[in-house]
DNA sequence: TATAATGTTTAATACTTTTTAAATGTTAGC
DNA sequence: GCTAACATTTAAAAAGTATTAAACATTATA
């Protein structure tokens, strides 16, 4: 769950000791996003990369992440290339190295629009294709007339129920558009900092 | 992935076999509605036994879902249990016996609204605490005149940073407040079937 | 084209989660 | 308060996933 960073429990807050402060503060804050993310079904190392890129001021390599997390390069590069899919991190490039950089999305805002959009997207997908293959097999199904008028009613039934989630997979996509064309941020407007 | 109810590939359409296209039908639309889920954290099994009462006319024992997944009882119990606290499954009494019975919500519009406000109200209690914590830990910190001039504008940094995240929460918050009050339905409304 | 630096794949291992059988609790009705 | 019918917990096994070291592939540049 943690990384193996040593802590220092009851140490006085001495000048040597002041920078391991504000590790810890980032330290609870990456887990906690870290946590956040595996609520979506993102693993929590993987979370716990993307929190440590968001922090970052600078683009990160491969070998600074593997230090920074104590993990091995290959893990790095297969959590990176998950973030890089989910598209909350880009790579760059940087005159003067040949190892690669990557930068994490600082903007929550954009995470969420790119996160929601590509999962419901997916969710749209996923369904509304099963679901015309199955009314597709319906039909034919109930053009039959060896078909028993129980199991007639049963297809029916059936064959109304998902015609009637199409409803909602039409209005899921209705939101995605509306997030991805950033209407939904006019609609709920974020609030300005005081 | 699939239970083992037998399959009649290539077998030509006769009476008998009739009411295995509908169930086939069933399968391959629970299974997209489990794949669904899969993507939001929520296992393959206890995906399909949703998919499975969401289709069910009747509330369902644990015994019928044991029977109809080819699982056993405590799975069944744990997965029921689990829908249970994600709010897409309710408990429902009947006179005569003496079982517990399960329906699920039918309704994909209420089911986007706990399932969303739930995890999104998880996300931002989780974050807003961890950040509170590391704003108090930060302020002790900047008034310590020990810190050195490149600490304090690190800390400054990561300061500004989580204080600006807020924002996003704060829009979250409401987002959530407005999922469930049904503002969202009216902002983006559902169409009706033509 | 050679070589040195870097990233990725593979195959094995460690870890976690899911599933189950057996044991235990719980509840309703007699 | 017993008993029978159920649900749940526990402990172990099975399955699945994440992680790594080692081998391999790729790329940049001299």
């Amino acid at each position: 769950m943690y990384n193996d960073k040593k802590r220092n429990r009851g140490d006085y807050l001495v000048p040597g000791r002041l920078e391991e402060k504000i590790i810890q503060a980032k330290d609870k804050v990456i887990n906690a996003m870290a946590e956040t993310m595996d609520l979506y079904g993102v693993t929590a190392s993987i979370g716990r990369l993307y929190g440590t890129l968001y922090f970052q001021q600078y683009p990160m390599t491969l070998d600074e992440m593997k230090d920074e997390l104590g993990m091995s390069k290959p893990s790095m590069s297969l959590a990176v290339r998950s973030l890089l899919d989910m598209k909350v991190v880009q790579k760059v490039w940087q005159k003067g190295t040949r190892k690669d950089l990557y930068v994490a999305e600082k903007d929550f805002f954009k995470f969420f629009q790119v996160f929601f959009s590509t999962k419901w997207r997916r969710e749209i997908e996923v369904n509304l294709h099963a679901i015309d293959e199955a009314l597709t097999e319906l039909d034919t199904l109930l053009e039959n007339p060896d078909l028993s008028p129980e199991k007639k009613k049963e297809a029916e039934a059936f064959k109304q129920q998902i015609e009637n989630s199409k409803v909602y997979y039409n209005w899921l996509d209705d939101l995605v558009k509306s997030l991805e064309s950033g209407r939904l941020f006019e609609l709920i407007p974020p609030k300005k900092v005081d």
